[in-house]
RNA sequence: GGUGAUGUGUCCGAGUGGCCUAAGGAGCACGCCUCGAAAGCGUGUGUGGGUGAAAGCUCACCGUGGGUUCAAAUCCCACCGUCACCGCCA
């Protein structure tokens, strides 16, 4: 959720937000009337309200004297009550009304994306702008090797099994076996590490969660589509910790000297890639569930620029330590969530497709989430909203097509990283 | 799944129709006292909205949503959460 009061003092703003996002503009002008209308239904209902409570504190008394044998009052007694049954319909219309006009305002208000970076690259999907490369694709054909794609090598390791997952649980779906399932282990206790080192509290959080912690983060929206949704329940899959972790301090006043507040999630991501249909339908690159560590961040607004940028420092460093070649991009306005106003990715070579492919991701949400979640923080400049940030540590399914890609060999072993060896074991390689 | 209890402010806790503008206590902040501290005393101490230059005035909020009433923390209904016991169970 937008501030209010950035839509009343510089509407100019977020008309220029709206339109570098492809969204409708004149949703600030509608806005601006429906918090003018609102206003006014509020200032009828407060005055008619406080009449009406002047009112009742003089028929209490009134009626006690007349109760006990006092009927010089009666006529007194009947003159307010009639007022006051006139006043009561009167209160209930305006509150009526001003319910309305609440409603009006808070569903427009919901339906802004945040206000974008003024840095933000213009333009869609391909408009990216690439910040740096760190590292060299191998080159395979010097090597005199031909590439073999994630499916190729992960069958041949016994590592990852589709075939099963689709009989299974259908497409999209798959088995971590063997190696593969170390892997996940692997990957996700050097993560952990890296974070806790970086300052980070370990969380592992439900999966399954009520629908306000789903709208709260921004997933009703346009990404509703991607939601699984248990009807039986009325609770969400999660498609990322992002949400169980941003709700952890719904509904919080958070002491100033506790921020920032760091933690890195653990679970598994659920999403439905609708209209993903005969998109990276091969292997693993794509699929309805995977298990993923993220880091989110609870910190005052005025550093939450700052703090993006720790993220994308620590997605990177773990990047380096799995000896990948990846790089990083700023990705443009019509491109963002809707609760980012700035989102870099890094994306790792992947061999088989000779192209960069996104493994993390990382979102400045400002204050968007902490209003609609109502965290905040408390200092003695009083109580405002908190600035939310999260970030990719490890999406295991994609680090995994990285790693066996990157590092295969010719004769179809891989060479396992050094960061994560001592967690295999102390092996050198995967071999089939 | 069954039965029962319970939900009030930062916390404990009183309040079963009208000065509730939520008692009392604890905590916290500030002040007095003190060489300093403790004790004691005093003052203050929630969130959100409207209005206003400000001081202030005002509205809402007692788990959530409805209802009854001139008037609801209080009465009625539904739902949610928590706790206990029983059953089942990784």
């Amino acid at each position: 959720m937008i501030d209010i009061a950035l839509l009343r003092e510089q509407p100019d703003v977020v008309r220029a937000s709206q339109q570098a996002r492809g969204e409708r503009v004149e949703l600030v002008d509608e806005a601006i009337t429906a918090d003018s209308a609102r206003r006014g239904a509020v200032a009828a209902f407060d005055s008619l309200r406080n009449e009406q409570k002047l009112l009742g504190k003089q028929i209490g008394p009134l009626q006690g004297a007349v109760k006990k044998g006092d009927g010089s009052k009666q006529a007194e007694l009947d003159g307010l009550m009639t007022r006051a049954t006139q006043l009561a319909n009167d209160v209930a219309a305006a509150e009526q009304r001003m319910r309305e006009a609440d409603e009006a305002l808070d569903a427009l208000l919901k339906s802004f994306s945040n206000v974008i970076h003024p840095d933000a690259p213009v333009g869609g999907e391909d408009d990216y702008v690439v910040l740096e490369h760190i590292g060299t694709p191998r080159d395979f054909a010097a090597e005199g090797m031909t590439v073999k794609d994630h499916l190729e090598l992960g069958t041949a390791l016994n590592a990852i099994d589709v075939e099963r997952g689709a009989k299974v649980s259908g497409s999209r779906f798959y088995y971590l076996t063997g190696d593969g399932a170390l892997l996940e282990f692997a990957l996700v206790q050097l993560a952990i590490a890296q974070a806790m080192k970086n300052g980070f509290m370990p969380v592992i959080p439900p999966a399954l969660v009520r629908p306000a912690a789903m709208e709260g983060t921004g997933f009703l929206g346009q990404a509703a589509e991607n939601v699984y949704r248990l009807d039986a329940d009325d609770l969400y899959l999660v498609g990322t910790s992002e949400v169980p972790l941003a709700a952890y301090h719904m509904d919080e006043i958070l002491d100033a000297n506790t921020l920032p507040r760091r933690y890195v999630g653990y679970s598994p991501c659920f999403r439905r890639e609708a209209g993903a249909a005969g998109k990276d339908t091969k292997g693993i690159f794509r699929v309805h569930w995977f298990d993923k560590v993220e880091m989110f961040i609870f910190c005052d607004p005025s550093e939450a620029e700052q703090r993006h940028l720790d993220i994308l420092k620590f997605e990177k460093e773990f990047l380096d330590s799995i000896e990948v070649p990846y790089r990083v991009i700023d990705v443009a306005a019509g491109d963002l969530g809707s609760s980012a106003i700035r989102k870099y990715d890094c994306e790792a070579w992947i061999p088989s497709q000779e192209r960069y492919r996104e493994l993390t991701s990382t979102s400045n949400c400002t204050t968007f989430q902490s209003r609609r979640l109502r965290v905040r923080m408390k200092d003695s400049d009083g109580t405002r909203p908190v600035a939310t940030l999260n970030g990719t540590l490890v999406a295991i399914t994609r680090t995994i097509i990285a790693i066996l890609e990157n590092h295969q060999q010719a004769d179809g072993s891989v060479r396992i990283p050094e960061a994560l060896r001592p967690y295999l074991g102390g092996r050198e390689y995967l071999r089939p």
